[in-house]
RNA sequence: GCUCCCAUCGUCUAGUUGGUUAGGACACGGCCCUCUCAAGGCUGAAACACGGGUUCGAGUCCCGUUGGGAGUACCA
Protein backbone atom coordinates (compact mmCIF):
# COMPACT_ATOMS: atom_id res chain seq x y z
CA UNK A 1 0.00 0.00 0.00
CA UNK A 2 1.29 3.76 -0.58
CA UNK A 3 1.51 5.80 2.31
CA UNK A 4 -1.25 8.34 0.67
CA UNK A 5 -4.43 8.28 2.32
CA UNK A 6 -6.84 6.07 0.65
CA UNK A 7 -9.82 8.36 -0.45
CA UNK A 8 -12.82 6.21 -2.37
CA UNK A 9 -16.06 7.53 -3.76
CA UNK A 10 -19.57 6.13 -4.59
CA UNK A 11 -20.50 8.19 -7.31
CA UNK A 12 -23.98 7.76 -7.74
CA UNK A 13 -26.27 9.01 -10.40
CA UNK A 14 -29.81 10.71 -9.21
CA UNK A 15 -31.82 9.11 -11.59
CA UNK A 16 -33.97 6.38 -9.96
CA UNK A 17 -34.07 4.57 -6.80
CA UNK A 18 -30.90 3.34 -4.38
CA UNK A 19 -30.74 0.35 -5.64
CA UNK A 20 -28.95 -3.10 -3.97
CA UNK A 21 -25.92 -3.07 -6.52
CA UNK A 22 -25.45 0.30 -5.67
CA UNK A 23 -25.94 0.36 -1.86
CA UNK A 24 -23.18 -2.78 -2.30
CA UNK A 25 -20.57 -0.73 -4.06
CA UNK A 26 -20.90 2.69 -1.98
CA UNK A 27 -20.70 -0.10 1.19
CA UNK A 28 -17.00 -1.58 -0.44
CA UNK A 29 -16.01 1.96 -0.76
CA UNK A 30 -17.12 2.90 2.42
CA UNK A 31 -15.57 -0.54 3.44
CA UNK A 32 -12.43 0.28 1.90
CA UNK A 33 -12.39 3.55 3.75
CA UNK A 34 -12.84 2.54 7.16
CA UNK A 35 -10.47 -0.29 6.79
CA UNK A 36 -7.41 1.94 5.76
CA UNK A 37 -8.71 4.68 7.76
CA UNK A 38 -9.17 7.01 4.68
CA UNK A 39 -11.93 8.87 3.46
CA UNK A 40 -15.34 8.34 1.56
CA UNK A 41 -15.99 10.57 -0.80
CA UNK A 42 -19.82 10.82 -2.24
CA UNK A 43 -20.19 12.51 -5.67
CA UNK A 44 -23.60 12.81 -7.38
CA UNK A 45 -22.98 12.59 -11.20
CA UNK A 46 -25.76 14.74 -11.75
CA UNK A 47 -24.97 15.60 -15.75
CA UNK A 48 -28.21 13.93 -17.24
CA UNK A 49 -30.84 16.63 -16.85
CA UNK A 50 -33.07 14.92 -18.13
CA UNK A 51 -33.36 12.40 -16.25
CA UNK A 52 -32.29 13.86 -13.06
CA UNK A 53 -35.11 14.13 -10.77
CA UNK A 54 -34.95 16.04 -7.03
CA UNK A 55 -36.99 12.61 -5.60
CA UNK A 56 -34.06 10.29 -6.20
CA UNK A 57 -31.61 12.38 -5.01
CA UNK A 58 -33.27 12.60 -2.22
CA UNK A 59 -33.60 8.91 -1.62
CA UNK A 60 -30.10 8.30 -2.37
CA UNK A 61 -28.94 10.50 0.58
CA UNK A 62 -31.97 8.70 2.37
CA UNK A 63 -30.52 5.11 1.70
CA UNK A 64 -26.96 5.77 2.46
CA UNK A 65 -28.14 6.92 5.84
CA UNK A 66 -30.15 4.40 6.42
CA UNK A 67 -27.60 2.31 5.99
CA UNK A 68 -25.29 4.17 7.98
CA UNK A 69 -22.70 4.89 4.91
CA UNK A 70 -21.63 7.99 6.14
CA UNK A 71 -19.51 10.02 3.81
CA UNK A 72 -16.09 12.12 5.02
CA UNK A 73 -16.99 14.66 1.54
CA UNK A 74 -20.01 15.33 -0.30
CA UNK A 75 -23.18 16.92 -1.11
CA UNK A 76 -25.57 17.10 2.15
CA UNK A 77 -29.15 16.65 2.00
CA UNK A 78 -30.24 20.32 2.77
CA UNK A 79 -27.99 21.72 -0.11
CA UNK A 80 -24.58 22.30 1.97
CA UNK A 81 -21.70 20.37 1.50
CA UNK A 82 -19.27 18.75 3.34
CA UNK A 83 -15.92 18.79 2.72
CA UNK A 84 -13.79 21.52 0.83
CA UNK A 85 -12.75 19.73 -2.36
CA UNK A 86 -16.10 20.67 -3.53
CA UNK A 87 -18.33 21.19 -5.53
CA UNK A 88 -19.63 17.46 -5.35
CA UNK A 89 -22.73 18.01 -7.40
CA UNK A 90 -20.87 17.21 -10.77
CA UNK A 91 -23.33 19.45 -12.74
CA UNK A 92 -21.70 22.75 -10.60
CA UNK A 93 -17.94 20.82 -12.10
CA UNK A 94 -18.36 22.15 -15.96
CA UNK A 95 -15.55 24.54 -15.66
CA UNK A 96 -13.20 21.87 -14.66
CA UNK A 97 -14.94 19.33 -17.27
CA UNK A 98 -14.09 22.14 -20.02
CA UNK A 99 -11.05 22.63 -19.10
CA UNK A 100 -10.01 19.00 -19.18
CA UNK A 101 -11.05 19.05 -22.84
CA UNK A 102 -9.62 22.34 -23.83
CA UNK A 103 -6.76 20.24 -22.77
CA UNK A 104 -6.92 17.61 -24.77
CA UNK A 105 -8.25 19.55 -27.94
CA UNK A 106 -4.75 21.34 -27.39
CA UNK A 107 -2.62 18.28 -26.98
CA UNK A 108 -4.08 16.68 -30.09
CA UNK A 109 -5.60 13.89 -28.37
CA UNK A 110 -8.64 15.12 -28.71
CA UNK A 111 -10.41 16.64 -32.39
CA UNK A 112 -14.17 18.25 -33.02
CA UNK A 113 -16.04 15.86 -35.24
CA UNK A 114 -18.04 17.72 -38.23
CA UNK A 115 -21.14 17.10 -35.83
CA UNK A 116 -20.32 19.30 -33.16
CA UNK A 117 -19.24 16.51 -30.87
CA UNK A 118 -15.60 16.31 -29.37
CA UNK A 119 -13.91 12.70 -29.65
CA UNK A 120 -10.60 11.54 -27.82
CA UNK A 121 -8.39 9.48 -29.74
CA UNK A 122 -8.22 6.04 -28.79
CA UNK A 123 -5.01 3.92 -29.46
CA UNK A 124 -5.22 1.32 -31.91
CA UNK A 125 -3.47 -0.95 -29.11
CA UNK A 126 -3.37 -3.06 -26.19
CA UNK A 127 -3.69 -1.65 -23.04
CA UNK A 128 -3.60 -3.93 -19.96
CA UNK A 129 -5.91 -3.25 -16.54
CA UNK A 130 -4.66 -4.01 -13.19
CA UNK A 131 -7.33 -4.83 -10.76
CA UNK A 132 -6.84 -5.28 -7.23
CA UNK A 133 -10.02 -8.08 -7.56
CA UNK A 134 -9.46 -9.54 -11.32
CA UNK A 135 -6.42 -9.24 -11.78
CA UNK A 136 -4.80 -8.17 -15.20
CA UNK A 137 -7.21 -8.30 -18.22
CA UNK A 138 -5.95 -6.92 -21.39
CA UNK A 139 -8.22 -5.33 -24.16
CA UNK A 140 -7.57 -4.61 -27.63
CA UNK A 141 -8.71 -1.09 -28.31
CA UNK A 142 -7.79 -1.02 -32.11
CA UNK A 143 -11.57 -2.21 -33.37
CA UNK A 144 -13.60 0.72 -31.17
CA UNK A 145 -14.25 4.05 -32.42
CA UNK A 146 -12.88 7.23 -30.95
CA UNK A 147 -14.48 8.36 -27.39
CA UNK A 148 -17.02 10.84 -27.42
CA UNK A 149 -15.97 13.00 -24.56
CA UNK A 150 -18.05 16.12 -25.01
CA UNK A 151 -21.40 16.02 -27.23
CA UNK A 152 -22.71 18.54 -29.76
CA UNK A 153 -24.51 20.48 -27.17
CA UNK A 154 -21.30 20.82 -25.20
CA UNK A 155 -22.25 19.37 -22.35
CA UNK A 156 -19.33 16.36 -21.27
CA UNK A 157 -19.81 12.85 -21.47
CA UNK A 158 -19.78 10.24 -18.29
CA UNK A 159 -16.11 9.15 -19.61
CA UNK A 160 -14.65 12.42 -19.26
CA UNK A 161 -16.45 13.89 -16.42
CA UNK A 162 -15.78 10.68 -14.46
CA UNK A 163 -12.27 10.59 -14.95
CA UNK A 164 -11.66 13.78 -14.70
CA UNK A 165 -13.45 14.35 -11.20
CA UNK A 166 -11.52 11.02 -9.80
CA UNK A 167 -8.50 12.74 -10.99
CA UNK A 168 -9.29 16.40 -9.37
CA UNK A 169 -10.85 14.94 -6.05
CA UNK A 170 -7.51 13.03 -5.28
CA UNK A 171 -9.49 9.36 -5.49
CA UNK A 172 -7.09 6.33 -5.02
CA UNK A 173 -9.36 4.00 -5.17
CA UNK A 174 -11.99 3.66 -7.93
CA UNK A 175 -14.33 0.43 -6.19
CA UNK A 176 -16.80 -0.20 -8.81
CA UNK A 177 -19.24 -2.38 -10.67
CA UNK A 178 -17.46 -5.20 -13.12
CA UNK A 179 -19.41 -3.66 -15.73
CA UNK A 180 -17.18 -0.66 -15.84
CA UNK A 181 -14.16 -3.08 -16.64
CA UNK A 182 -14.31 -2.94 -20.06
CA UNK A 183 -14.56 0.69 -19.98
CA UNK A 184 -11.47 0.97 -17.65
CA UNK A 185 -8.72 0.76 -20.84
CA UNK A 186 -10.87 4.03 -22.20
CA UNK A 187 -10.04 5.66 -18.85
CA UNK A 188 -6.24 4.69 -18.93
CA UNK A 189 -6.03 6.41 -22.04
CA UNK A 190 -7.55 9.42 -21.19
CA UNK A 191 -5.59 9.76 -18.06
CA UNK A 192 -2.67 9.31 -19.54
CA UNK A 193 -2.92 11.89 -22.36
CA UNK A 194 -4.36 14.47 -19.23
CA UNK A 195 -0.63 13.57 -17.93
CA UNK A 196 -1.63 12.24 -14.79
CA UNK A 197 -1.75 8.90 -12.54
CA UNK A 198 -4.37 6.76 -12.61
CA UNK A 199 -5.93 5.44 -9.19
CA UNK A 200 -5.90 1.97 -8.52
CA UNK A 201 -9.15 -0.06 -9.81
CA UNK A 202 -11.39 -2.77 -7.93
CA UNK A 203 -14.46 -3.98 -9.86
CA UNK A 204 -16.92 -5.78 -7.70
CA UNK A 205 -18.68 -8.43 -9.29
CA UNK A 206 -22.39 -8.27 -10.09
CA UNK A 207 -25.75 -8.59 -8.10
CA UNK A 208 -27.97 -11.16 -9.80
CA UNK A 209 -31.61 -11.94 -9.09
CA UNK A 210 -33.01 -15.12 -7.91
CA UNK A 211 -33.12 -16.01 -11.45
CA UNK A 212 -29.91 -15.25 -12.19
CA UNK A 213 -30.54 -11.87 -14.36
CA UNK A 214 -28.94 -8.79 -13.85
CA UNK A 215 -30.88 -6.80 -10.97
CA UNK A 216 -32.42 -3.92 -12.38
CA UNK A 217 -34.05 -0.84 -10.98
CA UNK A 218 -37.18 -2.40 -11.59
CA UNK A 219 -37.01 -5.20 -10.21
CA UNK A 220 -38.94 -6.55 -7.05
CA UNK A 221 -36.78 -5.86 -3.80
CA UNK A 222 -34.06 -3.62 -5.83
CA UNK A 223 -34.42 -0.74 -4.03
CA UNK A 224 -32.92 -0.05 -0.29
CA UNK A 225 -36.13 1.86 0.28
CA UNK A 226 -38.43 -1.23 0.08
CA UNK A 227 -36.16 -2.90 2.84
CA UNK A 228 -36.53 0.29 5.12
CA UNK A 229 -40.40 -0.10 4.29
CA UNK A 230 -40.63 -3.05 4.85
CA UNK A 231 -39.08 -3.20 8.29
CA UNK A 232 -35.68 -4.55 7.73
CA UNK A 233 -33.11 -3.72 10.10
CA UNK A 234 -30.26 -1.38 8.69
CA UNK A 235 -27.72 -3.69 10.18
CA UNK A 236 -29.22 -6.91 8.95
CA UNK A 237 -29.26 -6.07 5.37
CA UNK A 238 -25.64 -4.30 5.14
CA UNK A 239 -24.56 -7.74 6.95
CA UNK A 240 -26.32 -9.25 4.14
CA UNK A 241 -24.77 -6.87 1.25
CA UNK A 242 -21.05 -7.94 3.38
CA UNK A 243 -21.53 -10.80 2.09
CA UNK A 244 -22.07 -11.12 -1.29
CA UNK A 245 -19.08 -11.36 -2.74
CA UNK A 246 -17.00 -11.45 0.81
CA UNK A 247 -16.83 -14.12 3.27
CA UNK A 248 -14.57 -13.39 7.19
CA UNK A 249 -13.59 -17.13 5.69
CA UNK A 250 -14.32 -18.64 9.12
CA UNK A 251 -17.74 -19.55 9.37
CA UNK A 252 -19.44 -16.78 10.46
CA UNK A 253 -22.08 -14.85 8.63
CA UNK A 254 -23.56 -12.55 11.77
CA UNK A 255 -20.60 -9.76 11.77
CA UNK A 256 -20.83 -6.31 13.57
CA UNK A 257 -19.37 -3.92 11.27
CA UNK A 258 -17.02 -2.65 13.32
CA UNK A 259 -15.30 -6.34 12.40
CA UNK A 260 -15.90 -6.17 8.66
CA UNK A 261 -14.07 -2.96 8.77
CA UNK A 262 -11.38 -5.00 10.54
CA UNK A 263 -11.19 -7.77 8.16
CA UNK A 264 -12.47 -6.26 5.23
CA UNK A 265 -9.52 -6.46 2.13
CA UNK A 266 -10.35 -5.72 -1.25
CA UNK A 267 -8.12 -8.27 -2.30
CA UNK A 268 -10.74 -10.81 -0.84
CA UNK A 269 -13.85 -10.13 -2.84
CA UNK A 270 -14.68 -12.89 -4.98
CA UNK A 271 -14.94 -12.61 -8.59
CA UNK A 272 -18.12 -14.41 -9.28
CA UNK A 273 -21.64 -12.63 -9.64
CA UNK A 274 -23.64 -13.48 -6.84
CA UNK A 275 -27.60 -13.49 -6.31
CA UNK A 276 -29.77 -11.87 -3.83
CA UNK A 277 -31.34 -14.60 -1.47
CA UNK A 278 -34.16 -12.68 -0.03
CA UNK A 279 -35.02 -15.93 2.49
CA UNK A 280 -31.04 -15.34 3.77
CA UNK A 281 -31.69 -11.95 4.41
CA UNK A 282 -35.13 -12.51 6.25
CA UNK A 283 -33.42 -14.98 8.00
CA UNK A 284 -30.45 -12.62 8.93
CA UNK A 285 -33.22 -9.98 9.99
CA UNK A 286 -34.51 -12.10 12.31
CA UNK A 287 -31.43 -12.85 14.12
CA UNK A 288 -30.32 -9.28 14.40
CA UNK A 289 -34.40 -8.58 15.63
CA UNK A 290 -33.72 -11.00 18.57
CA UNK A 291 -30.99 -9.41 19.55
CA UNK A 292 -32.55 -6.29 20.26
CA UNK A 293 -34.31 -5.01 23.16
CA UNK A 294 -37.64 -3.61 23.56
CA UNK A 295 -36.31 -0.12 23.79
CA UNK A 296 -34.52 -0.48 20.92
CA UNK A 297 -37.35 -1.57 18.66
CA UNK A 298 -40.39 0.59 20.07
CA UNK A 299 -39.85 3.73 18.71
CA UNK A 300 -39.85 1.62 14.87
CA UNK A 301 -42.68 -0.54 15.92
CA UNK A 302 -44.62 2.61 17.02
CA UNK A 303 -43.95 4.14 13.84
CA UNK A 304 -45.14 0.90 11.76
CA UNK A 305 -48.08 0.26 13.89
CA UNK A 306 -49.35 4.05 13.90
CA UNK A 307 -49.01 3.68 9.75
CA UNK A 308 -50.59 0.84 9.49
CA UNK A 309 -53.36 2.43 11.76
CA UNK A 310 -53.46 -0.09 14.71
CA UNK A 311 -52.52 2.51 16.98
CA UNK A 312 -53.82 6.46 16.64
CA UNK A 313 -52.23 8.70 15.10
CA UNK A 314 -52.54 11.14 17.72
CA UNK A 315 -50.27 9.02 19.74
CA UNK A 316 -52.82 8.75 22.51
CA UNK A 317 -52.53 5.02 23.89
CA UNK A 318 -51.61 3.38 26.64
CA UNK A 319 -47.48 3.08 26.54
CA UNK A 320 -47.25 0.85 29.24
CA UNK A 321 -49.37 -2.16 27.90
CA UNK A 322 -47.92 -1.24 24.38
CA UNK A 323 -44.67 -2.06 25.55
CA UNK A 324 -45.71 -4.81 27.63
CA UNK A 325 -47.40 -6.39 24.86
CA UNK A 326 -44.22 -5.60 22.39
CA UNK A 327 -42.55 -7.56 24.95
CA UNK A 328 -44.32 -10.72 24.40
CA UNK A 329 -44.71 -10.44 20.61
CA UNK A 330 -41.21 -9.27 19.75
CA UNK A 331 -39.28 -13.29 20.19
CA UNK A 332 -41.87 -14.25 17.65
CA UNK A 333 -40.75 -11.84 15.02
CA UNK A 334 -38.44 -11.93 12.51
CA UNK A 335 -39.23 -8.47 10.37
CA UNK A 336 -41.02 -5.71 11.86
CA UNK A 337 -43.45 -5.00 9.30
CA UNK A 338 -44.94 -8.48 10.68
CA UNK A 339 -45.78 -6.12 13.73
CA UNK A 340 -49.42 -5.36 12.26
CA UNK A 341 -50.85 -8.57 11.95
CA UNK A 342 -49.09 -9.88 15.08
CA UNK A 343 -50.61 -6.60 17.49
CA UNK A 344 -53.47 -5.69 16.09
CA UNK A 345 -55.46 -7.52 18.56
CA UNK A 346 -54.35 -5.98 21.59
CA UNK A 347 -56.10 -2.29 20.41
CA UNK A 348 -59.08 -3.73 18.44
CA UNK A 349 -61.95 -5.31 20.10
CA UNK A 350 -64.10 -6.39 17.27
CA UNK A 351 -62.20 -8.15 15.35
CA UNK A 352 -62.98 -11.56 13.63
CA UNK A 353 -61.85 -15.19 14.48
CA UNK A 354 -59.42 -17.40 12.03
CA UNK A 355 -61.78 -19.33 9.69
CA UNK A 356 -60.41 -22.40 9.75
CA UNK A 357 -59.35 -22.22 13.46
CA UNK A 358 -62.85 -21.32 14.22
CA UNK A 359 -63.98 -24.51 12.94
CA UNK A 360 -61.62 -26.55 15.01
CA UNK A 361 -61.72 -25.33 18.27
CA UNK A 362 -64.93 -23.33 18.75
CA UNK A 363 -66.79 -26.49 19.18
CA UNK A 364 -69.55 -27.61 22.11
CA UNK A 365 -66.44 -28.90 23.96
CA UNK A 366 -64.29 -25.35 22.89
CA UNK A 367 -66.87 -23.62 24.19
CA UNK A 368 -67.35 -25.74 26.88
CA UNK A 369 -63.82 -24.82 27.96
CA UNK A 370 -63.96 -20.93 27.34
CA UNK A 371 -66.59 -21.63 29.90
CA UNK A 372 -64.38 -22.92 32.42
CA UNK A 373 -61.52 -20.78 31.86
CA UNK A 374 -63.07 -17.66 32.15
CA UNK A 375 -64.79 -18.67 35.27
CA UNK A 376 -61.53 -19.34 36.42
CA UNK A 377 -59.98 -16.12 35.33
CA UNK A 378 -62.53 -14.56 36.73
CA UNK A 379 -61.80 -15.50 40.33
CA UNK A 380 -58.45 -15.55 40.06
CA UNK A 381 -56.29 -13.49 42.68
CA UNK A 382 -52.62 -13.43 41.24
CA UNK A 383 -52.96 -12.84 36.88
CA UNK A 384 -49.30 -13.96 36.54
CA UNK A 385 -48.45 -16.10 33.59
CA UNK A 386 -47.25 -18.70 36.19
CA UNK A 387 -50.81 -18.58 37.96
CA UNK A 388 -52.42 -18.93 34.75
CA UNK A 389 -50.59 -21.67 34.18
CA UNK A 390 -51.42 -23.26 36.85
CA UNK A 391 -55.41 -22.78 36.00
CA UNK A 392 -54.77 -24.17 32.80
CA UNK A 393 -52.96 -27.35 34.01
CA UNK A 394 -55.61 -27.57 36.91
CA UNK A 395 -58.39 -27.77 34.73
CA UNK A 396 -56.82 -30.17 31.90
CA UNK A 397 -56.38 -32.70 34.94
CA UNK A 398 -60.11 -32.41 36.61
CA UNK A 399 -61.24 -32.74 32.91
CA UNK A 400 -58.89 -35.24 31.12
CA UNK A 401 -58.22 -33.13 28.59
CA UNK A 402 -54.83 -31.64 26.85
CA UNK A 403 -53.72 -28.58 27.84
CA UNK A 404 -53.94 -27.46 24.26
CA UNK A 405 -57.81 -27.97 24.36
CA UNK A 406 -58.43 -24.86 26.44
CA UNK A 407 -55.33 -23.39 25.06
CA UNK A 408 -56.58 -23.19 21.59
CA UNK A 409 -60.40 -22.05 21.88
CA UNK A 410 -58.64 -19.11 24.41
CA UNK A 411 -55.89 -17.67 22.30
CA UNK A 412 -58.58 -17.80 19.22
CA UNK A 413 -61.08 -16.20 21.86
CA UNK A 414 -58.44 -13.59 23.03
CA UNK A 415 -56.88 -13.32 19.74
CA UNK A 416 -58.71 -13.80 16.71
CA UNK A 417 -55.60 -16.04 15.53
CA UNK A 418 -54.42 -19.37 15.66
CA UNK A 419 -50.99 -18.59 16.76
CA UNK A 420 -49.11 -15.89 18.64
CA UNK A 421 -47.26 -14.96 21.78
CA UNK A 422 -47.28 -17.26 25.12
CA UNK A 423 -51.01 -17.39 26.08
CA UNK A 424 -50.07 -17.24 29.35
CA UNK A 425 -48.68 -14.24 28.84
CA UNK A 426 -50.90 -12.49 26.69
CA UNK A 427 -53.65 -13.35 29.16
CA UNK A 428 -51.51 -11.31 31.77
CA UNK A 429 -50.82 -8.60 29.66
CA UNK A 430 -54.53 -8.22 27.96
CA UNK A 431 -55.39 -7.90 31.83
CA UNK A 432 -58.58 -9.66 33.50
CA UNK A 433 -61.61 -7.47 32.03
CA UNK A 434 -60.35 -7.22 28.68
CA UNK A 435 -59.81 -11.33 28.84
CA UNK A 436 -63.27 -11.73 30.40
CA UNK A 437 -65.21 -9.18 27.93
CA UNK A 438 -63.37 -10.99 24.83
CA UNK A 439 -64.26 -14.56 26.68
CA UNK A 440 -67.83 -13.36 26.72
CA UNK A 441 -67.80 -12.21 23.29
CA UNK A 442 -66.81 -15.12 21.73
CA UNK A 443 -68.89 -17.32 23.19
CA UNK A 444 -71.84 -15.44 21.87
CA UNK A 445 -70.57 -17.57 18.93
CA UNK A 446 -71.83 -20.48 20.88
CA UNK A 447 -74.99 -22.13 19.17
CA UNK A 448 -78.02 -21.67 21.97
C1' G B 1 -21.70 -11.51 -33.81
C1' C B 2 -17.19 -9.65 -31.44
C1' U B 3 -14.34 -8.65 -26.77
C1' C B 4 -13.72 -9.58 -21.63
C1' C B 5 -14.98 -12.11 -17.11
C1' C B 6 -16.88 -16.21 -14.23
C1' A B 7 -17.98 -21.65 -12.97
C1' U B 8 -17.97 -25.97 -5.35
C1' C B 9 -24.90 -28.27 -2.64
C1' G B 10 -31.25 -24.86 -5.22
C1' U B 11 -28.72 -20.00 -3.11
C1' C B 12 -24.44 -17.35 -0.45
C1' U B 13 -19.82 -19.36 0.45
C1' A B 14 -14.89 -22.13 2.94
C1' G B 15 -11.36 -24.99 0.67
C1' U B 16 -3.22 -22.88 2.97
C1' U B 17 2.17 -23.51 -2.09
C1' G B 18 -2.23 -30.20 -5.78
C1' G B 19 -3.01 -35.29 -0.93
C1' U B 20 -10.10 -33.02 2.58
C1' U B 21 -14.95 -38.42 5.03
C1' A B 22 -15.23 -31.40 0.22
C1' G B 23 -16.70 -27.50 5.80
C1' G B 24 -20.41 -23.57 7.22
C1' A B 25 -25.00 -20.69 6.40
C1' C B 26 -30.06 -19.91 4.14
C1' A B 27 -33.98 -22.80 2.25
C1' C B 28 -35.99 -28.01 2.51
C1' G B 29 -37.13 -33.12 5.31
C1' G B 30 -37.15 -35.82 10.09
C1' C B 31 -36.73 -35.99 15.48
C1' C B 32 -36.60 -33.44 20.31
C1' C B 33 -38.50 -29.35 23.16
C1' U B 34 -43.42 -27.28 23.53
C1' C B 35 -49.88 -23.90 24.96
C1' U B 36 -49.72 -22.33 19.02
C1' C B 37 -45.99 -20.09 16.02
C1' A B 38 -41.12 -18.92 16.14
C1' A B 39 -36.51 -19.64 18.56
C1' G B 40 -33.22 -23.52 20.27
C1' G B 41 -30.94 -28.70 20.12
C1' C B 42 -30.00 -33.18 17.19
C1' U B 43 -30.27 -35.12 12.43
C1' G B 44 -31.14 -36.07 6.87
C1' A B 45 -30.91 -35.11 1.74
C1' A B 46 -27.98 -31.78 -1.26
C1' A B 47 -22.12 -29.64 -4.92
C1' C B 48 -16.59 -29.75 -7.22
C1' A B 49 -20.71 -28.25 -15.15
C1' C B 50 -18.48 -31.69 -18.98
C1' G B 51 -14.21 -33.67 -21.71
C1' G B 52 -9.13 -34.01 -22.31
C1' G B 53 -4.36 -33.43 -20.40
C1' U B 54 0.06 -32.58 -16.51
C1' U B 55 0.96 -35.59 -12.02
C1' C B 56 2.07 -41.19 -8.00
C1' G B 57 -2.13 -38.07 -6.86
C1' A B 58 -6.51 -32.48 -9.57
C1' G B 59 -12.17 -29.16 -6.46
C1' U B 60 -7.16 -26.93 -6.64
C1' C B 61 -2.57 -26.37 -12.62
C1' C B 62 -3.21 -26.27 -18.45
C1' C B 63 -6.42 -26.71 -22.92
C1' G B 64 -11.14 -27.33 -25.04
C1' U B 65 -16.59 -27.65 -24.69
C1' U B 66 -20.94 -26.14 -22.44
C1' G B 67 -23.40 -22.78 -19.35
C1' G B 68 -23.87 -17.94 -17.13
C1' G B 69 -22.66 -12.67 -16.79
C1' A B 70 -20.83 -7.95 -18.57
C1' G B 71 -19.46 -4.61 -22.39
C1' U B 72 -19.85 -3.29 -27.38
C1' A B 73 -23.97 4.85 -26.99
C1' C B 74 -23.36 12.10 -28.13
C1' C B 75 -26.69 6.62 -20.70
C1' A B 76 -24.23 6.58 -16.41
Amino acid sequence: MSDTLVRTRFAPSPTGLLHIGGARTALFNWLHARHTGGQFVLRVEDTDAARNTPEARARIFEGLEWLGLDWDEGPLPDGGQRGDRGPYNQSERRAIHDAAVEKLLSSGHAYAGEDGAVRFKLPNEERTVRDLICGEVTFDLTPLADLTIRRADGSPTFHLVNVVDDLEMGITEVIRGEDHLSNTPKHLCLIEALGATPPRYAHIPLILNTNGSKMSKRDQGASVGEYADRGYLPQAVVNYLCLLGWSPKDNREILPIAEVIQMFRLEDINRGNARFDLDKLFWMNGEYFRQLSVEEVEPMAADILTRAGVLPADGKYDHLYFRAALEIVLPKLKLAGELPEWMDFFFADEFGYDEKAARKHFTAQGFENLRAVKAELAGLADFSPEAIEAVFKALAVSTEQKIAAFVHPVRLALSGKPVGPSLYHLIEVLGRERCLARLERALEQAPA
